[in-house]
Formats: C-alpha cells, structure tokens, sequence
DNA sequence: ATAGTAGCCTGGCGGC
DNA sequence: TGCCGCCAGGCTACTA
C-alpha cells in the first residue's frame, strides 16, 4: 500500500531513470483516472516535452515539464498503484493504466490494478488548485514538533481519524497511523484534545522515526506496490501491529486486536494504547 | 467541526 | 475442484 515511504521511495529511483528524458507518446487505457484534462488533450500535448523533475507532496507525486505553455502531471498511487520504467517493446502488464513512451527507449508505465490511482494534468498553477492538492498539509517527513502540535492540539477528533486526513498532515496512511500509534502508545480512538503536548511529542517522534524505518527497508510491499525497478520493499517484515491482529504486541505479549477506526480497520494493543 | 456511509474497483479469500 | 459472494483500501460526496 503506497503511503509517503513508497512514493518517496518511487521519486527517488525514477529520478535517474526519466528526469531530462523527452515525451514521444502517451496513452490512457482508462481516462476515467485523469483529472484536469483529457487523454486525447493529453496525447496531443505531451510528446516534445521533457521531464524536468519528480517532486512528492504527501502522496503525490509531482512531475514538470519542459515546453509551453507550462504543464504539470501528478500521479496518486492510492492503494495498488506503482509507477513502473521498463523497455518500451515489452509486454504491458494487463493492468497498466497508463504509459510514457520516452526517447530513450524506456516507458514509464502507470500500473493500478484496482483502478483508484488518479492522474492530475495540467497548467501548474491550475492543477495545484484542485481540491485534493490544494489541501495537503505539511508533509509528514520534515513536520517539526511545534508545527505537528499545533497542527492536531485541541481538537475534538479521533486522532486516528486526523492522522489520516491528508489536510492535517500530508502522507500518512493505515500503515504509519497503526504503526506510530503503537509506538507511541496513543489509542487511536483517543480525542486529540484529550492528548497531552508531550504525548504529542512522542507521536510527533514515532511518526518520523516509522517513516525512517520503512525508507531504510524499502517500504511495505502487501500486494502490489514494487519500486520503478520491480524491487519490493521490506518493512512489512517490521510491522508491530499492521496485519498483525491475533499476534503478540512486541512490547506487553497482549493478544493485539482489530477493530474499525475512522472506517479503517486497525490493530491495536489493548494494553499500551489505553483510552483515558 | 466531526462522524458516518455509499460508491468507486477487482484480486483474493472463505465458504460451500 | 470450481463457483459465488464478500471484503479491503484512499478518497469523494453526501447526510446528520
Ligand atoms: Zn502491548
């Protein structure tokens, strides 16, 4: 499940492999994924143009280009999306979404299985103005203490239910919210109001320290997502709670448990992460 | 401001 | 063995 770990795992591989390259073709197998413009529009604007950087806001990645009038495309993984370069002949997979056909004989393929990734296109100014972009918060790497507090004290909702919420905080999915939870020792039902700064401190602190973890082994791989390369991540093997209801908490030996939070199943130890 | 839910989509799973 | 129905998951749109 692409979260901020695996997309800035993807930023950082695809990087090398297509930053300066030039656009001779694109194609949508399925244009209902694309906001902001058309394929057709797409197809017609694209080829000519070179890529000029990869940059990640959350979970999106950021991609500019060269020619004019200026143009962007941002790529949302959502949950089985992975951007995938490969030789240009070779076979697609059956669930390539999308593809960039590059002039060094390479193509970047958009592969998406479920069909939730999205494609933002556009001028830059207008394509940073849609709802979903717009919004982000800070992003969940480089948030500093002070701004995470401020960001989530004193409001009345789950902090589950903040930490998901791409407006808070940009970046984080069921698997860092689970994660850091649990490090932190927070309920994820807590209200965060109820939560003090110090408790937030250490949250703040799990956060980081979780997200380092998965760069360091790669991301999470669950099913689909593989780096640009095809290489899977390694950090499911260090999950402590995500996936892991029915196993002992690594801390307290308690049985973890699973329930729904913010409509997202969740696993917690009951012991650790008590709601006071 | 916050919570809840339906819908999107399909591979994989459990049940039979 | 094969078929069927259900579910997960991030996000949007909607209601309460
Ligand atoms: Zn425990």
């Amino acid at each position: 499940m692409p979260e901020l770990p695996e997309v800035e795992l993807t930023r950082r591989k695809l990087l090398p492999l297509i930053s300066g390259e030039r656009i001779t073709a694109f194609h949508s197998a399925w244009p209902r994924n694309i906001i902001g413009a058309s394929r057709i529009a797409m197809a017609r604007e694209l080829p000519g143009r070179a890529i000029r950087s990869v940059e990640r806001r959350g979970k999106v990645l950021l991609v500019d280009l060269s020619g004019a009038p200026a143009r962007q495309f941002a790529v949302h993984l959502c949950m089985s999306g992975r951007l995938a370069v490969e030789p240009a002949g070779s076979v697609r997979s059956p669930w390539a979404r999308a593809w960039w056909t590059l002039g060094n004989g390479t193509e970047l393929r958009f592969i998406d299985p479920r069909k939730f990734g999205r494609i933002w296109y556009g001028d830059p100014a207008r394509l940073l103005a849609h709802a979903y972009l717009s919004s982000l918060g800070p992003d969940a790497r480089t948030i500093g203490r002070e701004a995470f507090i401020r960001r989530v004290a004193g409001r009345r909702a789950g902090i589950k239910a903040l930490l998901l919420r791409q407006d808070t905080i940009a970046g984080i999915g069921n698997i860092l919210a689970d994660e850091s939870l649990w490090r932190a020792r927070i309920h994820p039902r807590a209200i965060a109001a109820s939560l003090s700064a110090k408790t937030l401190g250490r949250l703040h602190r799990a956060l980081l320290a979780t997200i380092a973890a998965s760069l360091r082994a790669g991301g999470s791989s669950l099913r689909d997502w593989a780096g640009p390369d095809g290489a899977r991540g390694g950090f499911r093997e260090h999950h402590r709670v995500y996936g892991r209801a029915g196993s002992h908490c690594p801390r307290c030996r308690c049985v973890l448990k699973r329930m729904i939070v913010a409509g997202r199943g969740t696993t917690a130890c009951s012991r650790c992460q008590r709601n006071r």
